[in-house]
Parts: structure tokens; sequence; C-alpha cells
DNA sequence: TTGTAGGCGTTATCAT
DNA sequence: ATGATAACGCCTACAA
């Protein structure tokens, strides 16, 4: 193993010399930076990990908490999660996965040992179990999501409210007077998951304000209970022309369902779909959709705990505005 | 902080004693384990990464080199990063993120440092450009997929050709003759990635066995790729009556269009997808599956890696078998 | 602009 | 069965 003092010694120059090339911390003479740099490269030298943590009482590392649960769509974690890496390592950071079930306990362990600098917490709850550790420990911390009380906590999140009124606001633009809200599995509504709820109280009030008439129907996600929910909606509510699907796996079966129905998208039903819009353009008719900049969220949140470990100020709260992609699926209400 | 120095104060024993309590590595009568437990939960210590990796060569952390294409289906990719994740912690060991984009240097960074003491690389490329620097610099891993030289590498992956036979088999059985294979995109092929080669020619070769008469076509995974592939299928070989998918974007579209074409399946056509099971469960009718244990290749993988951090020899390549679970999407072959 | 030296918290080798 | 102590490799005041 190469270390420090080999490379000073390759160099002619003493080793915090070449501590201070590493770091910057203070100014070297052309000369001396420039055989220094031309030791680590011929020698190989990767400073150490270890030492750099407990001489410079920073590991360089945070800690990405994941939930296990599979009902959120998982390639949305996946791409939060790698772009809170790269995001990291654009500040020369690494990531440590923790997975949730090692609980609250978790953070503990990994902010106690000093094993990481901070961290993000990904699938907040809105009374989560994992904050009082974040506040008892003084950990630098991001959260992705809002639990109830954001309090001296960093926060960012999609503005789900503001994406539930944009599909209320866009269907009522066209004119539809009935719509479908096809939701989450009732679990999700029922563990009041903030995302869930939030989408649906803001679609909740732009619709109300704009005058519209609004079924809400959880859904477990598989096409029987899709179909369920479709039967059931179209029985209580026959005029119904507009739909709004915030759950992936109701999708596909919902189009299916439309067409086996009789019914034509977007001529006799609008379909708007709260989903990325990759998954939007997969389905004919490729879907109107709603999304949230799901690398921005990771990009964000690394910079909040970078700002907390360099300790700047931040705002406690912000919230990534949603865009609505008018697609194929969403056109006029049809006429009576 | 706490210190393991406070914590033997408190505890009125030495340094040593409280390390060694804490590693195991040497005997220690009931009474001063006793007393010095009690300290450490009483003082809430919690050993120094930093200063353990110093001082012990290790820093028990493990990283995960994992791809940013997203042409792979992506839920699989976290059910190996969380099984990862788990199964390292049941070991003592902490997990890395570490994305592609950082190419092989990642890999050299994070050995050279000692920031990780092994490391497991996802989606292994037949002639992967980070094989050479694990040989090169002698790091302990394991790959999740087959490289072309496997030599003095440990490999554990699903056995793909077998999950192309156990397709071919199963239509075989059912009195099925002409068989298409609906692909992954060309790009896929064209970069010979080895799951999709393997699948296809663990496919043809039982095919050709059974006597069945195969098509290939590869596919985006969008409904009009699908269509496109679809379309050419039926007019090259109209007395197709089997289908096996091999893209997960492909399944919907598939499912439609054969319903849209006037097709019942099972009852016209069969279909086999190579896709996790939850999702075979997704669609209707529910889809006869081909999976292998995803879960179980993050287990093996973090043992492949302990077991040479301990320098136990290991087997080099370990192919875990798929699972072929029948549902409704198959069915004899129509009389003709 | 550069060098010297003490200390970071643990592990492990020697003693006892 | 337990203690003292020298590394481990780097960072950073303090000196020059």
């Amino acid at each position: 193993m190469v270390t420090l003092a080999e490379v000073a010694k390759h160099a002619g120059v003493s080793a915090s010399t070449v501590s201070y090339v590493l770091s910057g911390k203070r100014s070297i003479s052309s000369p001396t930076r420039e055989r220094v740099e031309k030791a680590i490269s011929e020698l190989g030298y990767h400073p150490n990990a270890g030492a750099r943590a407990l001489a410079g009482k920073r590991s360089h590392i945070i800690a990405l908490v994941v939930p296990l649960r599979t009902d959120v769509y998982v390639p949305i974690m996946m791409e939060i999660a790698i772009s809170v890496t790269v995001a990291a390592r654009s500040h020369g950071y690494d990531v440590l996965l923790i997975t949730n079930d090692e609980g609250p306990e978790g953070v503990r362990r990994v902010a106690a040992s000093g094993l990481a600098d901070g961290v993000i917490l990904m699938d907040v709850e809105l009374d989560d179990a994992r904050i009082p550790v974040l506040r008892e420990t003084g950990t630098h911390a991001a959260l992705i999501g809002l639990p109830a009380d954001t309090r001296g906590l960093a926060c960012v999140d999609h503005d789900f409210a503001g994406a539930g009124a944009l599909c209320a606001e866009h269907l009522a633009d066209l004119g539809h007077q009935d719509i479908a809200f096809i939701g989450y599995a009732p679990g999700v509504y029922q563990r009041h998951a903030g995302y869930a709820e939030r989408t649906l109280s803001g679609f909740r009030e732009r619709a109300a304000q704009r005058g519209l008439r609004v079924l809400h129907r959880p859904c477990e996600g598989s096409y029987e209970s899709t179909a369920g929910a479709l039967s059931r909606i179209l029985a209580d509510r026959p005029a119904t022309t507009g739909f709004v699907v915030q759950n992936e796996g109701a999708i596909g079966p919902l189009l299916s369902l439309l067409r086996t129905s009789g019914r034509v998208v977007p001529e006799d039903a609008s379909v708007v779909a709260l989903c990325p819009d990759p998954l939007a353009e997969q389905y004919s008719p490729r879907l109107t959709a709603v999304t949230g900049p799901a690398h921005e969220l990771g990009r964000q949140a690394v910079a909040l705990v970078m700002n907390r470990l360099d300790d700047r100020p931040t705002a406690e709260v912000s919230l990534l505005t949603p865009v609505l992609t008018p697609r194929e699926s969403s056109g006029p209400a049809p006429v009576r």
C-alpha cells in the first residue's frame, strides 16, 4: 500500500506538503505541486480512507436510507438513489446504502460511529420514527418526503398537491365534469403516506374550485382490483369521462379495460397518469402525465446535507414543481 | 463522542479489555464482560469506524457497483441491491453504492483507498473493463453475471440458458411447434450482453432438440415496437402459437395486441414470460413465467466476497436454477 | 512557502 | 484473564 509518507519521500518534500497539495488548504508553489502530483500518479497513491476519517473527523460518506417496501414505484427509488450517488460524488462524497429494516437504530449506528457524516432519508412518513433519532443525535440530514413536523429539518419533495391540482386543472380545461381518481392500495392511505394524501387533497381542492365531481377509488394495482375499481366507478357515476391514475400497476389494466368496454381514449374518456415520463411513453395511446424531476430530488437532498455539513443555513422545505406533459390520452370531453 | 477509553474508565478496566469484549478475540471473565457491556450501553458507545478501519485494516464495507443503464429491469436491480445490503449487514458489513459512471477507476478508487474491503459488480459484461482492475489490484470481488473469462473470479448468476431451455421445454410439452421469442432491444444483443445471448441460445438449443421452429425478434419494449415485432412474426410464421417474452416492456403490449387480433390466451396462443413472479401475477391472464431467485443472487454474491476476505476457497462460478411457474397464459397447442 | 510533531480511536503484540 | 503500548496513515496547529 502506498502511503502519504512514501509520496513525500518520492517527491522530496514533507508529508504535510503532500497533504496540503491534496486538500488545497494552503498555497503551494507550482514546482512543488507538480513534483508532488507526479509522485502521486507515478506511485498510484490513494489516500487511506480510514486514516483520513480518523484524523480529519469526516468520513466523506453519507448514508442513504431506503425503504424495503415495494408498493412505491421502484424505478423512481432507484433513480433517486443513483442521482444521490452521482451528486454526492461531485461533492467528493460516497454513499452508504442503509435499508430500513435496521429501523431508527440504523441511523444512530452510522451517525454515532462516524461511518457517515450525514444522512438522507427516503420514503419519509408523516410521523417517522427515524426523526427523533436525528434530533437527538444532531445528525446532519436531509429528508426526501415531508414529515408532519418539519421544524429544524431539511426536506425536499415533489409538490404532490400541485401535481394533483394540475390533473384537475387539465381535465377541467378540457371540459370534463366527472372525474375518477384511481389511487394506491387502501393500506397506503391508511398509514397516511404523505404523498398519497397530498396528491389527493391537491386534486380534490382544485376540482372543487372548478366545480368537478370527483370519485376516489383506492386500488391494489392488479388487473382484478383495477377492474373492480372501474366497474364500481362506472356503476356509481356513469357520466365519468376523466380518469386520474396514481398507481403504476393500474395503468395497463385501466387502458385494457376501457378498450374492452368500448370506450376509446381519448375520444370517450381521458386518462391522466401521475407517473414518470418513460412509463407514460410506453403505453398506447401515450399518456398525458404529471411528473416531478426525480433526479433533481437526489441532487437537492445532497446539496442540503452538504450545506448543513458546512453549517450554511438552508430553507427548511423545498417542493419541486411538477410538470404536466400532454400526450395522446387526454382530449376534450365528449359532447353528451 | 464516546470513545473506547471512556468506556474502559467507566467500567474500571483497560482499553484493550473493552476492545476484546467487542471483538470476542480472547476470553473474558463473565463479571468483566458484564461490567463492560453495561458501560457500553450506559454511555451509548459506538466504535469509531475510521479508527477501526485504520487499526484493523478492514473497513467492514463492501462496494456494490450498479449500472446506470435502464434497459435492464430496474426493480430486479433494486431487489439485488437490497438483498446484498441485508446480507452484508448479517456479516457485519455495510454497503457502499458506486455507480458505473465512475468506470473501472471507481473500483480502483474504493479498493486502493481501503474504503471497501471487497467489491460486488452488477451487470457484468462479457468483456468487462472493470475486471482487469480487479485482477491488477487483487481486490476481493464477486461478480453478478458471467464474463467471458472467469478464471480466478467468483461469479454468481441466473442460469439463463437453463431458463431459456425451460421455456422451450414447457411449450414443446404442450404441443406447440412454432414459437416466437420476443427479446430485448437490438442494442442489447449487439453489445453481447451475456444474459440475453445465453437465454436465447439455451432456448434455441432445447427447441432444436424438441423439433420446434423458432423465430427470434428483438424488441424495444414500447407498444409500437411490440406491434411491429408481432406483425412480422405473424406474417413470417402464421402458424405461430407459442410466445416467449424476455422484455418486461413488451409483455403488456403483446397481451393487448393478441387480444386485439382476436387471439385468446391460452386457447389460441400461449405466452411464457421471463420475468419476476410479481410482474407475472399482475397481468390478465396471469402469466406462466420463468424466474430466478433475485435475492439469492445478492446473498451468494456477499457470501463469495466474505469467503475471499477470509481467504476460504470458493467455486468460481455458481448458476442459480430458474423455476417455471405455470399460470394461466399457457395451455395445449390449438388443434389445427 | 515549507517542515515538524502531536493526536485522532482502535487493534494487536507483548507482558504480567 | 487482563494491562500497557506501539503502530495504523493522515490532518493540522505551530514553527521556521
